[in-house]
DNA sequence: ATAGACTGTACGGTAAGGGGAGAGTCAAGG
DNA sequence: CCTTGACTCTCCCCTTACCGTACAGTCTAT
């Protein structure tokens, strides 16, 4: 019989860990005095604890080493719980090794060019949504001012059913400088009356698309589309339909460009 | 501006986060209602909330992540952290695979055998000890009883300075079926007279000892061994000294003899 | 005016113990 | 027999990064 420091010494467990494992009814001293609460272990519980400290050092919870210890399984229902904790194990370590190559990959960076990317890359499913829109070929990107114009009687006349900020889809599959192909779109609720260029559609979700926060001024998007490739190569996902731009905070709400913010949406796939 | 139902849905963070870096000061709204308590954000926060948590899937912690949004660091410093952190994560990697490792051996075993081992093992580091003891060569290991009798005066007359369980050192340093070289050594603290064949001496420590637990008749201890040789092998271990026995249970104190326990030192190093 | 959706704070919980306070207990020495 | 120092007990709070729930207040549309 040894009071609990002896055996925290003999088994190199903790007194607090034994006193933890007592509460929760993995390991019961051999005898509790009922006077003083002194526990006391026997040396034939040293292989059961050192059973325990082993399947926790494999990374069992100590609720699964309940199960192992206390219910006597058969080899068939370990083999199951070994299994499964190997595949548990095995995922662990992909996601880590995710994590250091994209450690590694901001080092890089580091290493290159001297500060951190502007840009963080977010994976997201975006939700299909009603929208008012019209859709032109614009001579030039700045010309879609043109097309935004169209919608300003939305604003005026129906302010109520909008249910989001201004969205343009790009439908140009690749890039092109001139004569581009662009819809204008305000998210709504409800319907109502629209006139001449104007339709009342629903646009498709995107079950994949990498997004991304661009702020400032509308002329250094660019540097936001550069990156956002790059990372798509880097990452191994492919474009995949038309990319969208979100206005989250435009002209409308503050002054100053500088201000402005911007979600650029990008469909992709796994290549 | 949005309240915080509309960030969440734009961020893919839920509120209860949001409230919780609110509360820790990672991230602030942009406007609190004095009166309604109302958190406000705004679409440029999205970068920076983007930011952390791309940072936290990289594995920061959060506080970690509060250092490099809030004091904005160098790049050299940024290099630092991003290069612990790669340091943590192949670790975590390491730790991982070895217990995926041993998960497999565990696996293996079960495969095989059925049934898992009897026996874990445990690296240890034995701390040294005073003794008193005999050594002497016997003709078979059942003889050790002939050098313990020389030992039966000490309990007798000087029990109070008796530090600890009955301890065997097998000297051969490769298996003998006939005249083995044992000591026989009882832990003791203080000094005393003693009589013919007893030393007292310092028995040194352990640098790295694999032990395990014996339950059982002392004819079964076969197996611990074979066990024990099999682990070491299995994990790189080679012997590297005299092993040891102590008898946390023996004869002395139970009467079944399958309830004798006994721990098994043996020194070893890497290989 | 009211219903339903939303927001607020506050408390409690998670895994596996660590740290410390305050009180009681044990064994040895004087 | 008393004291001293080493142990031990229970109880409570702390850790991470939030989640659940209760209850109360607020916003918006009808």
């Amino acid at each position: 019989m040894f009071k609990i420091g002896d055996f925290s010494r003999l088994s190199f467990v903790t007194v607090k860990t034994l006193r933890y494992y007592d509460e929760i009814g993995l390991l019961k001293p051999v005898r509790v005095d009922r006077f003083t609460g002194y526990r006391y272990y026997s040396a034939d519980q040293l292989p059961r604890l050192n059973y325990i400290i082993a399947l926790k050092n494999l990374g069992l919870s100590l609720d699964e080493i309940k199960l192992l210890v206390r219910d006597s399984l058969t080899p068939a229902q370990m083999r199951d719980i070994f299994i499964l904790k190997k595949a548990e194990l095995q995922q662990h370590v992909a996601d880590i090794q995710k994590r250091l190559e994209q450690v590694e990959r901001v080092l890089r960076q580091l290493e290159q060019e001297g500060k951190m990317s502007d840009y963080q890359f977010v994976i997201k499913k975006v939700e299909p949504v009603k929208i008012v829109s019209v859709r032109g070929t614009v001579p030039t990107y700045h010309d879609i001012v043109q097309l935004v114009e169209h919608l300003y009687p939305v604003y005026q006349t129906h302010a109520a059913k909008i249910a989001g900020p201004f969205i343009a889809i790009y439908h140009d599959m690749e890039y092109r400088e001139k004569d581009v192909d662009i819809e204008s779109a305000i998210p709504i609720n409800g319907e109502f009356e629209i006139k001449k260029p104007l339709v009342i559609r629903d646009l498709p979700g995107i079950e994949t698309a990498v997004t991304t926060i661009h702020k400032g001024l509308y002329e250094t998007i660019g540097n936001a589309y550069r990156a956002l490739m790059e990372w798509c190569e880097d990452n191994g996902y492919e474009l995949d339909g038309p990319d969208r731009e979100v206005y989250l905070t435009g002209p409308e709400s503050v002054s100053d460009p500088a201000q402005y913010v911007t979600e650029l949406q990008q469909p992709v796939k796994k290549c």
